[in-house]
DNA sequence: ACAATACTGAAGTTATCGCTTAACTATTGT
DNA sequence: ACAATAGTTAAGCGATAACTTCAGTATTGT
């Protein structure tokens, strides 16, 4: 359920922003509130937290509020589907070219 | 050199259209022109090129052109820089949680 | 030489993005 | 009770993105 084409299409475009990029970063050592994630970067509270709804609707990140801290953490399913994609696309283009470069080895010395 | 962050912006917003992923996809299977790229694509011949602007511009395609024909094809060390960046959040990320299970495990039956 | 092919480039349009400010709600500490 | 903290929501705005059409340029096949 997580290789759906639309989950994977918000993915990308989420991670596509240099400012969320960030926001992954800074949670990939550790959850983190809204106002901590936003510290670091150089914009209102309100942009963060659009930021962070884009992440969230992506599933790339999770939320959870208590009182009235939001606590933010990633969940890596959805890095992992992402990475999947990407992989999968790199391997086929691979093995293509080993199976030229065999095609080539074995045609080079024949009659 | 790959792990500059201007380029894999570039690689993230390029990955973020679903046209551009498609293309990316049809070209992780073998090389093709700017038609052959076009083909399956609702769109002109024009949005084509100027998605594969984006992409060569990111870095993940290399074109060539031979004649009145360009041919395409993918770059797997973009694709691994793109790879690469979200794996090492995503281990960042699970490396803690062990830590933080051995820790727990640790401390359960302590005095 | 002429027509068809395979792009290329510019201009214009519409929609979406990434922000800002400002006003508001809910929780917590004194 | 009051003030400070933490976040939310809506409106608006300028910049960018994703197209379109149309007019052009090389190349190639007949």
């Amino acid at each position: 359920m997580l290789h759906d084409p639309a989950q994977l299409d918000l993915m990308f475009q989420a991670l596509a922003d240099p400012a969320r990029r960030q926001m992954v970063d800074r949670l990939s050592r550790g959850p983190a509130s809204v106002s901590q994630l936003a510290e670091p970067l150089a914009m209102s509270l309100s942009a963060v937290v659009q930021h962070l709804n884009v992440l969230e609707a992506s599933g790339l990140v999770r939320t959870e509020k208590l009182g009235r801290v939001r606590t933010c953490r990633i969940e890596p399913q959805a890095l992992r589907a992402a990475e999947h994609w990407i992989n999968e696309r790199r391997l086929a283009w691979e093995r293509r070219l080993d199976r030229l470069g065999d095609f080539l080895a074995e045609t080079k010395d024949e009659p």
